[in-house]
DNA sequence: ATTCTATTTAGAAAATAATCGAAATAGAGT
DNA sequence: ACTCTATTTCGATTATTTTCTAAATAGAAT
């Protein structure tokens, strides 16, 4: 999982709404799908991005699908963001 | 500068660079380019990004115009991060 | 077994972003 | 005034990303 994934993850606003909505609990494709005006597929395509970058898991419950929130991965993001505050060494990345 | 802005900035790898470039110290838009295999023209592209996201400031001297990052900004990064992290309140962005 | 319902995958179209070459700007040095 | 040098802007091209429709998968319910 390469910061780099998940940087790209974030940049985007609807992924970044369905992070803020897993944020209080976690819900089905479909219902993540119907918080915005867009096709299942179009969300499904965001929900694979978002899980490719680690930020997300599913777990899947009868015939549906639910997505929760990683937490642990946003130390990344957050080590890459203070390197750059504080001017300290940092790892490059791709 | 909303934090689409800056976060859609920082999804670059190109600009990442420039970032880390400029962490240890200012340099020229053309000193900036020869550390890349890209036309100066593309350069300037990119720092006009990172310029508008509030990332880094331009100051002119001579002929030269001198890059220079802005910690501030990443203030409002780390802040929607935690968010996510710790499950707290905060503002939608757009 | 067949038919729902939920979701994903595949392929194509539309939208956005990155790159370049050429022309424009601006200031420095002659 | 002219000519360098540094950098940006413009317009076109290419590459990448987002979105959609249609078809595929998978499991639940009848």
């Amino acid at each position: 999982m390469a910061m780099s994934d998940t940087l790209k993850a974030i940049s985007d606003p609807v992924r970044r709404q369905i992070l803020e909505l897993l944020r209080s609990q976690s819900y089905a494709a479909g219902e993540i799908a119907s918080h915005f005006e867009l096709k299942p597929a179009t969300v499904s395509y965001h929900l694979k991005l978002l899980k490719q970058a680690g930020l997300i898991t599913e777990r899947k419950d009868k015939n549906f699908i639910y997505y929760d929130l990683t937490a642990s991965v946003f130390e990344e993001v957050l080590s890459w963001i203070y390197s750059l505050k504080l001017g300290g060494d940092h790892d490059e990345q791709k």
